[in-house]
DNA sequence: TTAGGGTTAG
């Protein structure tokens, strides 16, 4: 729709009003930024060009588009034709190269068109926008926006989608809400399942599904109603955030009012099963979605085979994966990589290795991700050469390694004693600018505690406190274990007790470290006053923390305390984790015969109350 | 506009 300008309404103006302002200032930059994308651009081979070709262009030109070459190629032929291909013809060409992903391309290509006063109409503005959002450049998104509504454009409901997907994507989530607020209360646009699928998408992906659901409850009061898509997002996330039961009553909603759930429906249902541990039934809604005709796809047999390794049932993966090949679904690079992994948590890396070289030979190409699988089962054998062969590899095979993959070889590298080389690689990661995480920092921390390198590890502790680099709390519980370990008491807990003025968020983890150091060093008054302390602070103690205790007062002799914090776990519903258990009945014959000792213990035995149960 | 794999710490 083009309009007079001057015929916008009073709405509109208010709403570039408030939008541009971010926009607007970056204005030099932005034709700064399009002139410098163009001369790329002018690289690119004009020989096929022909001022006079009069050819016109077959319907679906574009989709025989194969690379950029070709496109430019092609646009330089179009802008001199005379008369010029109709707008539809550029559109074309544009969408082409939007799903080739050359975004900087259509960018610098609109600029040329802008140049040669190409006339444009709202799918180019849209097809624009959405290549800044795509490069992260959501604000000259707005600022394009602006230039086509001066020539009297007007945004539509993909505009808005567009703009608030790319407001998302860069984690402005505020402004997203904003505009999506302004959306519906100035009534800018008819919003459509998509706008409103981006936006449950969009606040699920930060974790406010309590948000997302009054979207789709106020979806339901208007003229878009929810559907498949609303519902399966929300159903997926629920089901992340481990709350099954809300997920399925999710499920049950949507079918009681006839919208029929598809198969990533049913595969984030089985995924969130999965994730819990219940592969009965997950295999229950697999057989549901097959007796409904919803046939499982890649992603539903890839989350089934990745649940059956993680549980170590990696014959039954085996089969999953001849099943899915029989009903004709290719086995991905993800379903390779799950079945691997399952094969490394097992130690098993020649089977591993295989897996590896059957996905080559069915044309799979490994990933970065297959490649930190692979390493990651050779670092855990302490098989650091072979890992460190395929790390080199990658390069060769036109992979970068990234963050993981490095954190995964420093850790191998220490696994095996080898500081020196650990620390290298750490430097090198900082010298090519290699992103370091909270991953890298923990596996540095303790690697260098682990190895006896403690002064080290407090010197990269202070480096990463002073560079404000993001801290963590299990930075502390690192270096606090390795320095109880050495049997420095007192600098553990001197640490320890900066943490709260750090205004650290100390977790169960760091008093169950405390506790246990003390624990070890016989400090068992001081360890249960510590215990005490937890309560104090709402910090309170877990099942983990009264194993502890109990190990710790039956070694030190302190039978009574022992039978306390038994008969406190009893209580509280918790148990004897199977390693306390298995020490403490080490501890029992030098125990004489305390029967209600004995009771208490067998009582909370794992095993039994497994069986029992 | 919705779904899948990999790295730390008691």
């Amino acid at each position: 729709m083009k309009r007079n300008v001057c015929a916008i309404s009073f709405r509109w103006r208010a709403f570039f009003f408030f939008f541009f302002s971010a926009g607007e200032a970056e204005k030099g930059f932005f034709s700064q930024f399009l002139s410098s994308s163009s001369s790329s651009v002018q690289c690119h081979s004009l020989s096929n060009c022909s001022q006079s070709s009069k050819k016109r262009f077959e319907h679906g030109f574009a989709n025989n588009i194969k690379n950029v070459d070709e496109a430019v190629s092609l646009f330089r032929q179009m802008v001199r034709m005379k008369p010029l291909p109709s707008v539809i013809e550029f559109n074309q060409l544009l969408d082409r190269l939007i799903k080739l992903k050359q975004y900087l391309l259509v960018i610098s290509l609109y600029k040329d068109m802008c140049d040669s006063r190409i006339p444009m109409n709202e799918f180019i503005m849209n097809v624009v926008i959405n290549s800044f959002c795509l490069v992260g450049r959501v604000d000259f998104g707005f600022s394009v926006l602006g230039i086509f509504f001066k020539s009297g454009h007007l945004p539509d409901v993909i505009t808005f989608s567009t703009l608030l997907r790319g407001l998302f994507r860069q984690n402005r989530v505020g402004d997203a809400q904003e505009l999506f607020k302004k959306i519906v209360n100035e009534k800018l646009c008819e919003p459509n399942e998509v706008l409103y699928g981006i936006v449950i998408d969009g606040l699920c992906k930060i974790g406010n599904t309590s948000t997302a659901i009054k979207i789709l409850r106020f979806m339901e009061s208007g003229r878009c109603k929810p559907d498949v898509i609303s519902y399966s997002t929300i159903i997926d996330n629920l089901c992340k955030d481990r709350m099954h039961d809300e997920a399925l009553a999710f499920f049950k909603e949507m079918v009681e009012k006839g919208i029929a759930p598809n198969v990533v429906t049913y595969s984030s249902l089985i995924h969130g099963l999965c994730n819990l541990g219940k592969r009965e039934e997950a295999m229950k809604l697999f057989n549901e979605m097959l007796k409904f005709k919803i046939s499982p796809n890649v992603v539903t047999f890839s989350i089934l085979i990745d649940g059956l390794c993680k549980e170590g049932e990696i014959e039954e993966a085996e089969l999953m994966v001849k099943i899915m090949i029989q009903r004709g679904e290719k086995p991905d690079a993800f379903t390779y990589g799950a079945l691997m992994d399952g094969y490394c948590l097992q130690g098993r890396m020649e089977e591993a290795r295989r897996v590896f070289d059957r996905m080559v030979s069915q044309g799979v190409g490994p990933n970065i991700q297959t490649y930190n699988i692979i390493i990651n089962g050779y670092c855990k054998k302490r098989k650091i050469d072979t890992a460190m062969h395929l790390f080199r590899e990658m390069p060769q095979k036109g992979l970068k390694p990234n963050t993981v993959t490095c954190n995964t070889i420093l850790q191998g590298l220490f696994y095996v004693g080898r500081c020196v080389d650990a620390q290298e690689l750490f430097n090198k990661m900082q010298n090519d600018g290699q992103k370091l995480d909270i991953y890298t920092h923990g596996i540095m921390l303790h690697g260098l505690t682990n190895n006896g390198h403690i002064d080290e590890a407090l010197s990269l502790l202070t480096m990463i406190e002073n560079n404000e680099q993001h801290l963590s709390i299990s930075f502390y519980n690192i270096i606090i274990q390795g320095l109880c370990k050495l049997g420095k008491f007192d600098e553990a807990r001197a640490l320890f007790n900066t943490l709260f003025l750090k205004g650290l968020d100390v977790d169960k983890i760091t008093f169950n470290t405390m506790i246990s150091g003390l624990c070890s060093g016989g400090l068992l008054k001081e360890a249960k006053e510590l215990l005490a302390k937890m309560g104090e602070i709402a910090c309170y103690p877990s099942e983990v923390t009264y194993n502890i205790i109990v190990e710790g007062c039956l070694k030190g002799g302190e039978d009574a305390d022992a039978l306390m914090y038994l008969e406190e776990m009893d209580r509280r519903g918790f148990l004897l984790n199977s390693s306390t258990f298995s020490n403490i009945l080490d501890l029992l014959p030098s125990k004489g015969k305390d029967h209600i000792l004995l009771k208490a213990i067998q009582k909370l035995n794992p095993i039994e109350k497994l069986a029992s149960s």
